[in-house]
Formats: C-alpha cells, sequence, structure tokens
DNA sequence: CGACCGATTGACACAGCTCAAATGAAGTGG
DNA sequence: CCACTTCATTTGAGCTGTGTCAATCGGTCG
C-alpha cells in the first residue's frame, strides 16, 4: 500500500478542473497531519459526536454508513484515495453517519482549524473543497437512483464502475483492477441487497466472465459488458473530457459495444 | 401561494445556524432575479445543460431527477420553497440530473454572476451556502438509507416525515398539513417503487388513520405513527435543537410513544 | 486442533412488479 | 350543458426477484 507523498491524490482530486498555484499546494502541502493505520471495520468517525478534524483516505477504502431499524446496516458512500471523507465536519456542528475502514486502510487526520484557515486564505481552494462537497452530492444522488431503480446485479456492476473510475482518476486500478478486503456483505450493504443475494449475484459475474473476484483483489475481465449490465454513465462523475472518453474501454482490450 | 418577501424563506435557511449581519442580509435581499410561474411538470434544468443561474423556490416544490435505462425515473430530491435547487451549478461545469417542477410552481432565478460575485465579498454567506450544500448531501445520504434498506411503506412515511419538518423550519406546514399538487407516481419515483403499488401504501396509510391524502393536499393525522412507521429521527436534517425537540410532536396532539 | 469467520448452497416465503382493465375527475370544445 | 378526451386513481391476478433461515464448507489464526 505505498503511499507517496500523502497530499498528492487529494491535489490530484482538487486540480481536477483548475489548476492550483504554486503557492495553493505549498499550503496544502504544508497541512499538519497525522497519519494513522486504521484496522479492518474500525470505526473512525461515530455519528452524533463531534470531533474537531478531517478524515483524508492514504490508502485502502473507507466508507459511510448508517444502521436502520432492526435491519442491517447500509452503506452510503465509498471513499477511495484521496477523498475526504468527512467533509460535512467542515461547516456541520456533527457528523449524521458513521464512517469506518473497509479492511484495512492508512488515513491522515487534518485539523479542522487548520483546514478553516487555510480555506479562508485562499479563495481558490476554498473553491476546490466546495467543489469537492458538491461532487460527493452528485456521487450520493446516483446512488439513489442505483437502488431505486436497478435491479441486484445492475446495482453490483454499477458500483464497480464507479470504483475503477474513481480510483483511475487517482492514478489507481489503471489496469482495471484493485485490490479490496471487504467482504460479500459490506458489498450488499452497499447495494441494499442482502449478503446470500450478493454472493449469488458475484457468482453470476464471475459465471458471465465479467469479473474475477478471488478473496482479495477484483479484476475487471469485460469493461464493456459490465458498463451495459450496471448501465453505467460517468457524467456524473465529472470526469474531464479525457478520462470520461476513456470510458469506453480505459485500459482494456477494445471490443465493440454491440454484438 | 403567498410568497412574501421572495427571499424571506432563503434568509431563513441560511441563518439557521448563525446570524447574518445586517449588511450580509441586505447583500442577499439586494440579488437580482427573475420571478417565474412554472406549470406542472415544467423542466427547469436539463442534464448536461450549461446554465449561468441558479433556482431558488419560491412555492411549490421542485424535483431533482434522473431517468435510467428503460425504466421509470427516479427522484432524487425535492426542494420546498427557500432552497436552491440546482447550487451546483455554482462550481460543477454542468448539471448531472433534470430538475422539474411537481405540480405548479414559483421560482426566482439567481444570475450565478451574482451569486459568486456576492459569497466573494462575504465569506460568512460562503459559509452559510456551503453548509447549505452540505446539509443537502446529508438528505441525499438518508435518502440511500431509505431506498436500501426500509419497504415501501416505511419509506413513504420517512419521505413525509422529512418534507413536514423541512417545510416547517421554513414556516409552513405549521398544522402538519400541506398542499402538495403531485400525484402518486411522483411519490413512487421518489420512493424507488411503482405507481400501482404507491397507490396501495397510499391507501394503507389512510386505512391506518395517518393521514389524509385528498386530490390536493396532505395532512398528517398520527404525526407518532408515522413517525414510528418511517423509522424516522430527524438528526440528519440538522435542526436546532428547539426545532428538533419538536419532533415528537410538532403541532398534534401529545401521545406518549410507548403503548 | 479447535474456533471463528466468510463463502456457498438449498428450500421456501413474500413484498412488490407487470399487465390489464375499470372507474373517477377535470377539462375542452361544440 | 352534454359528448369526448385525458389523465390519475383504483382493483385484480399472476409472476418473480430477493429475503430469510439453516446448514455446510473452507480457510485462517491462535
Amino acid at each position: 500500500m505505498e503511499i507517496g507523498r500523502p497530499y498528492s491524490r487529494l491535489l490530484c482530486r482538487l486540480e481536477h478542473f483548475d489548476i492550483l498555484s504554486l503557492h495553493d499546494r505549498q499550503r496544502v502541502a504544508e497541512l499538519p497531519l497525522t497519519v494513522v493505520n486504521c484496522v479492518a471495520n474500525q470505526q473512525i468517525v461515530r455519528i452524533g459526536e463531534k470531533s474537531s478534524r478531517c478524515t483524508l483516505v492514504l490508502g485502502g477504502f473507507l466508507c459511510g454508513h448508517k444502521q436502520v431499524g432492526g435491519s442491517r446496516r447500509q452503506i452510503t458512500s465509498f471513499f477511495v484515495p484521496g477523498d475526504i471523507a468527512d467533509l460535512h465536519a467542515l461547516h456541520l456542528p456533527s457528523p449524521d453517519q458513521d464512517i469506518s475502514a473497509l479492511g484495512p486502510a492508512v488515513v491522515a487526520f487534518l485539523p479542522r482549524a487548520a483546514l478553516a484557515d487555510m480555506l479562508g486564505n485562499s479563495p481558490r481552494l476554498a473553491k476546490a473543497f466546495w467543489r469537492e462537497t458538491l461532487m460527493q452530492a452528485a456521487v450520493y444522488r446516483e446512488w439513489i437512483i442505483n437502488l431505486g431503480r436497478r435491479d441486484a446485479i445492475a446495482r453490483v456492476a454499477h458500483v464497480l464502475c464507479e470504483l475503477i473510475l474513481r480510483l483511475q482518476t487517482v492514478g489507481l486500478a489503471r489496469d482495471l483492477c484493485f485490490s479490496m478486503h471487504w467482504t460479500q456483505m459490506d458489498l450488499a450493504d452497499a447495494c441494499g441487497i442482502s449478503n446470500v443475494h450478493a454472493n449469488r449475484i458475484v457468482q453470476e459475474l464471475r459465471r458471465l466472465r465479467l469479473i474475477d473476484w478471488d478473496s482479495r483483489q477484483i479484476r475487471i475481465r469485460d469493461w464493456e459488458a459490465l458498463v451495459r449490465l450496471g448501465d453505467f454513465s460517468p457524467n456524473y462523475l465529472h470526469l474531464r473530457d479525457a478520462e470520461a472518453h476513456g470510458i469506453s474501454a480505459p485500459q482494456g482490450l477494445l471490443e465493440p459495444a454491440e454484438p
């Protein structure tokens, strides 16, 4: 789980639309941070508990989730390296969901005061961070679509497509392959299905030769087909044209879309 | 559909946590705006179409929605008076969903340039608007929970509870009653169910004497029970204590929660 | 070696979907 | 004021995707 400079993937996201000035990049690079290794399922933010820091993902995955009534939890979002998982801490008094590690992860805590200070001094950085929150909202919207109107196999396919693309924007999963130490139950909780059914869907995806999911790693074998199955269109990720273009076959073999 | 001063409900939301200075309120009040009456189902924002304005709801309801594959649309959010429906236009190049009126509505268009100018000149206003986007994201998260882990009747109940509280924070629906010119299919599209099933759920809610829904108006008859049925807990709305307190019985008769 | 956790499989139940038709309500135009 | 249209609500009858329950299997770790 190599990390590089801790802020590099964050910068990669912040500069998605506008290049930052050298001065601004410097400000980000100088943010004080505390790096922490998390074990699988470690809880990082607890609903209702005020905290004075934000959490930047350096390696692995985090997820936001919430328990409902008697039933199983629902995962509301994944956070990949370069994401700040609790941006709401910037302006809201207390978190409205839990945030935990999915599998082992590495995070950096940024003191909110330092962050607020930085944003106050640079309108351009403030804009970049604000945009970051808006892009997260766009992903939430797409998840609503996913849960509301797609069947189980499409949901899973859609989630995988999204993950691949988000990883690629920060330089990961270039080969349509990434290691993911999480369980089928985690997948189920993200897709709003039962763990048993999640297992059947994974098997079906394997049978269709769309993915390999051995214990600790996912490999997309047929990107085109996965995109079709998941009814995936990436505009909600607000990628730049170049990347969005890559969608048709980000790194895999080119295959005609129509049979 | 009395409107009052067009910006009054917006101010009501912006000042939810911090009181604005007189100067800031003045800035908001002086925003140039174009008031427009919308007919039912009128489309206001089209996916992918750049625009240089934001849309403030003055009366009625808007909704964000998206069409998927062959199936029915999914509504991702409601917007009530005082909400700005397309805040993403502030920092994202193009919208990733459609926005339409649910029933007749009155909106005001605010030129993005004027808005950006205002936000650039007042850090406190910028913070208030940013917080507004974060609170919308919190609502999206809750909708993900709703669609992922609750059954149909709980979804509908939850959506109704949310609407009531959001209306009350801007001074509407004080009597647990509001007029809502939208169809059962709109409700179905928000809850991720079929229109036929939505109808059955509405009938069930009527049979249980939880709501009246005559053609054009919804009246909550048993708030406590609706909250319980919808597994509704309002913390995700980030209401101030006073309001959140009112939840147990916002205006209705006080009834003990436990049987 | 035992304990534990996650993946897998099977059988059965049911919430919610689809299709289709009937009813009701609100215009619209003659 | 009455046909006629249109759109929303309502009802019924199967069908199916997915959940639940329960048992088994396989790997990992102490």
